[in-house]
DNA sequence: TGTCCACAGGAAATACGGGGGT
DNA sequence: ACCCCCGTATTTCCTGTGGACA
């Protein structure tokens, strides 16, 4: 009786997905569930729509001289995150590499992604994993070590290399030991041509080079500018043609996603992500994809950033999330002091079963929290009675309930 | 005007844990 | 098995401070 009627409902939902779909290939959604080919195959679409013409014909003239034997200077690529650096450069550089082999030059490139922070001693590491010249190290190893690796797997190449280091500013101190590496002492001690390719959203960042190194850094600049409206409708339609069902969309839908991206980052991972959701929520609940479901994807979708950000975070900091939210529900007020905080985190602790930081540690989380905008927190001070950092926690109720079940989930307090 | 609260936040010390060498 | 190295996490110690109050 029972499994007659579970029955009933699944076959019900295949029937509906085999007819009416809105979904056609899910994987054009998703890029990292794209296999290399077909995002090659992406790219070359993208780009055959003149998007992005300006950036590449600058990065031509720039390596160019490659091909009359002369040595380009390194280069930076400046661009906020969803601009298409990295893209752009993948895509620009296998070109490069295919056009290098047909004129039998000798050109490699090696694309080292620091997209997440690390410190400098995992940098070197990856690079030289990238370049096989050693395994992969969790620590124990000097720095000298790996960079004399690094040196000695390139002994014998003598044609160009270009290293693409992507997000360099995500290496944390140490930056200047790394960078002396690669702009002083790499280039000295193999007989390669070397050009370093930065990608990095700061515009600012050689400004905090140690002064020595910068000196010795020459290099040409290229400015990746946000996509505007019309290039995000390009990079939609494709996504579109290949994941989606065109009848299942109604109009106005992409140009409605591509003005909102364009208005508030201009970033293309951003836009697919938002397409994606709608087409998810259409998909659901068995309708098309419209206008006024971009609006509802949009919300879901900046509800799910927070969710999943606290989701990955270290465990203490979910901890101080959870006493923040207990803390502010028993004072009923929503401003609450570290004070307070601090003694719902230790009850916290004690029903959770997790390690109880001290009180300098637990004010650095709340510095974090307040860092990623989960709450907003700023000193105060009430005069003889002492100064204070005031809690203020301003996420709509909706999505505090949902992220307070999930830590509790987490904690397995349910 | 000076005092003094109650915490912030910097610096140094210490604990920890994974890894290599022997 | 033992010790040393290195990077990270946390603690300990300490100085600094805006403004109500006397």
């Amino acid at each position: 009786m029972e499994s007659e009627n579970m029955r009933r409902k699944i076959e019900d939902e295949i029937e509906h997905t085999i007819a009416s779909p809105v979904i056609k290939n899910k994987r054009f959604l998703e890029d990292e569930q794209l296999i290399k080919s077909e995002q090659l195959a992406v790219l070359e679409e993208i780009f055959n729509t003149n998007v992005r013409d300006m950036e590449i014909t600058k990065l031509s003239k720039h390596f160019t001289p490659i091909f009359r034997n002369d040595h380009p200077y390194h280069i930076a690529v400046w661009g906020k995150t969803g601009t298409g650096k990295t893209l752009t450069l993948t895509y620009f550089l296998n070109l490069l590499l295919r056009l290098g082999a047909e004129r039998n030059i000798q050109i490699r490139y090696k694309h080292l992604d620091l997209s997440t922070p690390v410190p400098c001693f995992r940098a070197l590491n990856d690079l030289a994993c990238l370049l096989n010249a050693m395994k992969r190290y969790q620590r124990g190893i000097s720095l000298d070590e790996m960079m004399l690796a690094i040196e000695a797997k390139l002994a014998d190449y003598p044609g160009y290399l270009i290293l693409f280091i992507d997000e360099v500013d995500n290496i944390r101190r140490d930056k200047d030991t790394f960078m002396a590496f690669l702009i002083r002492r790499l280039p000295q001690k193999i007989p390669a041509k070397l050009i370093l390719v930065f990608a990095s959203n700061h515009l600012d960042w050689p400004d905090h080079l140690d002064p020595r190194v910068k000196s010795f850094l020459k290099m040409n600049e290229i400015i990746f500018k946000p996509y505007d409206a019309v290039d995000l409708q390009h990079i939609l339609r494709i996504r579109v043609e290949k994941a989606l069902c065109q009848e299942a969309i109604e109009p106005g839908v992409i140009e409605k996603i591509a003005a909102l991206a364009s208005y508030d980052h201009g970033d293309a991972r951003k836009a697919v992500a938002l397409l994606a959701k709608s087409a998810y929520l259409a998909e659901q609940r068995r309708i098309k994809v419209k206008l006024s479901l971009v609006d509802e994807a949009a919300k879901e979708l900046d509800m799910d950033r927070y969710s999943a950000m606290l989701k990955s975070a270290p465990k203490q900091l979910q901890a101080a999330m959870a006493s923040v939210i207990e803390a502010a529900k028993l004072q009923n007020n929503k401003r609450i002091g570290t004070a307070d905080a601090y003694d719902a985190y230790r009850k916290f602790c004690k029903k959770a079963r997790v390690s109880q930081l001290s009180g300098r540690a637990f004010g650095d989380l709340i510095g974090e929290l307040d860092l990623y905008s989960f709450i907003r927190s700023r000193m105060i001070s009430r005069g003889r009675y002492g100064r204070a950092r005031e809690i203020i926690l301003e996420l709509p109720e909706e999505l505090l309930k949902k992220i307070y079940g999930m830590i509790l989930l987490k904690f397995q307090l349910r």
